[in-house]
DNA sequence: CCTCTACCTGCCCAAAAGTACAATGTACCG
DNA sequence: CGGTACATTGTACTTTTGGGCAGGTAGAGG
């Protein structure tokens, strides 16, 4: 089993050595080959400086070469990730994570499973969960709301202002924010975008990583 | 590293016992504490003749148990796979499956990983991609964002605030603001909540209504 | 009748978000 | 070299949001 790092800087970062001191690198997907000595392996791809636009060739690339592919973002978001994910990426990860964790992420994708951050891993779940039927958190949370509060809460799911929520409710701006407080606080969100993600079975883990 | 088995049936199945010589067993979830001993392990929940009632609740009370929860079914299925995944399961196969692919399981779910059958681990990448596409709208448009204005609008699509942007990307507060200006203008959204909704390829108001 | 909850609102204030106008530096391209 | 696109930031301003304080109404139920 060989681990190789493709990365723009051309240097194994000392976590990757540390949790695989045979690891191999290359500065880009087409140098897999010229390092890959044996039959299988996986492939730890660090996309923390690639340019947004080359990203999806490279991945695709690295997972054309058959072995499990790796990606180590900077910054992992949720849009990212699936997107990584659907051009057959089997692993998603910070690209400074801990030696320790990566050789989890090792071991979990060496053997057929699916890896991430566990709040996109649940994110993940949830959306699959969109086509099929269920009861998600978010929905057990809602019923803590009043009737009215639940209006509101569907029209800032939907994008729409303090102004246009007031509009359409027939209510004034201030009882608006009245119901948004009570909301936010019910449903431990914190603003509106929240609120909009949560409502739409998105968790936000902006305190986490 | 602890597995359990929780069957009906009250015994050992013999490849869990080859896969696991030390295995234990518990008649039902209740059972649970009565045979953990140590700390962490790994939960494989029976459900091959468990009423279909009963499932819900019995997986979910071994999730909240704490430990990774592994669900062996008589006949997988996808839908089946899905609501248990959804319930916190992190493992799926069936319940006669081989020691050693028993054991290829563990060492996924035990590193935070996710395991079914290849075929539905496919099927479930393909579902959540049909609910956020690769090819939608907003993913044509995603093209037309420089590579900043994408970190940033990922950022959004998250739920973080414009400081907490300027701290991840380390750059300022103004300039967020300034990329976020040009990714309403270019994604035609008017605000960041709009923006979030459509990074997740969600309707927004102007759309809809 | 009194209390509790949900609902509604006004005034005011602070913070955050968003815009306008302006400017600097860098990189690349013909 | 000039032109263009991108990234960056500042000052200043308007709008939106979120919330504290203080109330008002109506219905359900003890």
């Amino acid at each position: 089993m060989e681990h190789v790092f493709v990365t723009p800087s051309g240097d194994l970062g000392e976590r990757w050595l540390q949790a695989f001191p045979h690891a191999a690198v290359a500065a880009d997907v087409a140098g897999l080959e010229a390092v890959a000595s044996v039959a299988s392996g996986v492939v730890w791809l660090d996309i923390s400086i690639t340019e947004p636009r080359q990203l999806a060739g490279d991945v695709q690339a690295a997972v054309a070469f058959g072995w499990p592919v790796v990606v180590m973002a900077a910054t992992p978001g949720e849009a990212q990730a699936f997107r990584l994910m659907k051009m057959g990426a089997v692993g998603y990860c910070h690209v400074k994570a801990a030696a320790e964790q990566l050789r989890e992420v090792a071991l979990v994708v060496e053997h057929g499973g699916l890896w991430m951050p566990p709040e996109l891993m649940q994110r993940f779940v949830a959306l699959s969960m969109r086509v099929v039927p269920g009861e998600t958190a978010v929905e057990t949370e809602l019923n803590e709301l009043t009737s009215r509060e639940l209006m509101v809460a569907e029209q800032v799911a939907r994008g729409a202002s303090n102004r246009e929520i007031a509009a359409a409710l027939e209510i004034s701006e201030r009882t608006v924010k009245a119901h948004l407080s009570a909301i936010f606080d019910k449903l431990g969100v914190r603003d509106r975008v929240q609120l909009a993600l949560a409502m739409n079975n998105i968790p936000t883990y902006t305190t986490v990583n």
